[in-house]
DNA sequence: GGACATTTTGTTATCGCTAACATGTGTCCA
DNA sequence: TGGACACATGTTAGCGATAACAAAATGTCC
């Protein structure tokens, strides 16, 4: 048995198996022509010497990290961390390292800065999960032909991005809402800085327009907290409100919470719908009606444009995913 | 102004700041006794040319990659997320990358397929954050002296570990209850697999039995469903049970459900406690007393211990984060 | 059976960095 | 004044792969 110090390289392999290092690596990189007998003495050596490629010397030589760098905002959030757990599973089956840098979306220097240690690493693309701002514009410039490709991006349609069409979920859930007869709907947007949150609150205010009811729409920014405090301020009955159309889940969550305190009933004086579809929304009181979005497609999505560029074919765009409507027990007729 | 077709390495500064190499090398690598003029010469040529050190060359010459791995179960999860996110960070901080992986803990074949795709990697050491398997034990061999941490590992102390004391934790919680007045407390488990699941279990065992009343426990898995399901089968004024202490926040939310579908008023009639304080806990309906656990502290000291693991530092054990009882709504004086 | 294409394998240089050693300065004190 | 010793810098040789080219082996054809 031969027994080394240090991991076996391919010489040792090479030695092993009466061949040379370049066999080997031709037997490590599936080169066609090889004897099938030479391969198997090759397999079976690197098998018996517990050999591993070194990824660092092909790097080098290469002159490809075979890392792309995932650029997000809040990993904790449900969204982006079902995104980055879909790509990270992808890139693994082929043979890519997804290296995930989360930056605060609303500093651009913290954006710089994720992009700079991004870059510093070497990695051959990027995908872009933060809302756009000028420092990610930038990070073209900055990371040279590395690819970008962003999520929901509002840039041009002929920079590479995949996308959920968040203007017609707006509209589906605002649709759903009209359909059971509500005219007075609140909208309760994401931050502006995001474009899943404009793009929603475009769908909504159009969905509205086009009933012939005029929309009406509150700062959010994602939470329960800010979901709650406006529901809780606002004299929903006062207003005529009927019905919320929440950005997401949790900022619909914090509206149930302030209807509940405020002994409004859902979905008998108020119907609430959110966006997401978090696993826990069919156990919210009530269950919560949603448009539910495949995270883990999109991240797919976004990868497998991105790989693509990495090999050189020029994939087309891909269609935005549609979110469905999901309805549960939070929404019902007008009042 | 001096323009390459290609990314500009040490040769390009040396020439440019008219020194050798490896005086490059040593400015980037902070060598102590450089002459302050040469060093400010070599970064003014770093600036001017844009050089990045090739993290490939240098991990090829240091035999280091300054990668670490992440051994995770299911990423959108709160506490695994939350915990990668600082990890991430800190690693980002300490000139390190944290590579995640995320494989199916009940599936000894994907653990093990996980670890090998790490160990492929060249990673300097991992963090396990997902429960312990016969696959991981096996990786510690696998990864030959790679340092491994785990958190929350039911293995000797004499490994390396950080974890939250989650048998602490348990018996806080149900102490709570007890104290409160109940005596009927029904336990809702994590998976067994998950150590984290059998302490709380046991803490809540020890503190009932210490009470002298008997513990009741039902097996979960972490899950609103199941949580729900349970709650639902179970006739809780049958059996007399006041106080249900869930495993974990998800689970406490099903209770929630069930509870509010069999028109059992918590905390009126039944209380419930959970675990992990998630940010939607404090919306749910009523508002959930919960222990908190500080997820992003507990993979600081996890990557902490891995560091200077790495640097040959030998650290010693953390103490275990202790999680802290945040009472809300839901438990209230035994009926 | 030899010329030639085709398959299969080997040789050498190179990727960009660090380690180890070599060399050149200047300072200080015997 | 010279030699010991620090500091400051340069030179050379890898790290472990791939690329590009060279050479050998094999097959095919007339």
């Amino acid at each position: 048995m031969t027994n080394l110090d240090r991991q076996p390289n391919m010489y040792d392999v090479a030695k092993l198996a009466k061949v040379s290092h370049q066999t080997v690596s031709r037997v490590v990189n599936n080169y066609p022509s090889l004897r099938p007998e030479t391969r198997a003495r090759v397999e079976r050596a690197m098998e018996e010497l517990g050999y591993r490629p070194n990824q660092a010397a092909r790097a080098l030589a290469t002159q490809r990290s075979r890392m792309v760098g995932i650029l997000a905002s809040d990993l904790s959030l449900y969204g982006p961390s079902g995104m980055l757990q879909a790509m990270e599973f992808m890139a693994r089956q082929n043979d890519h390292i997804a290296v995930s840098c989360t930056v605060d979306p609303e500093s651009e220097a913290s954006v710089a800065e994720g992009i700079e240690h991004l870059a510093s690493l070497g990695i051959d693309g990027l995908i872009v999960l933060v809302p756009q701002t000028k420092a990610v514009a930038a990070a073209r410039i900055k990371l040279g032909k590395v690819p970008v490709v962003t999520v929901d991006s509002m840039y041009r349609l002929d920079e590479l991005s995949v996308s959920v069409d968040n203007f017609g979920g707006g509209q589906t859930a605002t649709e759903h809402l009209l359909s059971l007869g509500h005219t007075n709907i609140l909208h309760i947007s994401g931050p502006k800085s995001w474009f899943e949150a404009t793009a929603r609150s475009s769908g909504y205010a159009a969905a509205m327009l086009a009933a012939g009811f005029q929309p009406s729409i509150v700062d959010g920014d994602w939470s329960a907290d800010t979901g709650y405090s406006i529901a809780l301020e606002m004299s929903f009955s006062k207003r005529g409100v009927t019905a919320v159309f929440a950005a997401n889940d949790y900022s619909a969550l914090g509206v149930l919470k302030a209807a509940h305190q405020r002994g409004i009933r859902v979905p008998e004086d108020l119907s609430v719908v959110g966006f997401d579809d978090v696993p826990e929304s069919g156990y919210f009181i009530p269950s919560l009606t949603t448009m539910r979005q495949d995270f883990a497609e999109l991240g797919r999505q976004a990868l497998s444009l991105l790989l693509a560029q990495l090999d050189g074919v020029p994939e087309s765009h891909s269609r935005p995913i549609v979110p469905t409507l999901v309805i549960r027990d939070s929404s019902a007729p007008a009042p």
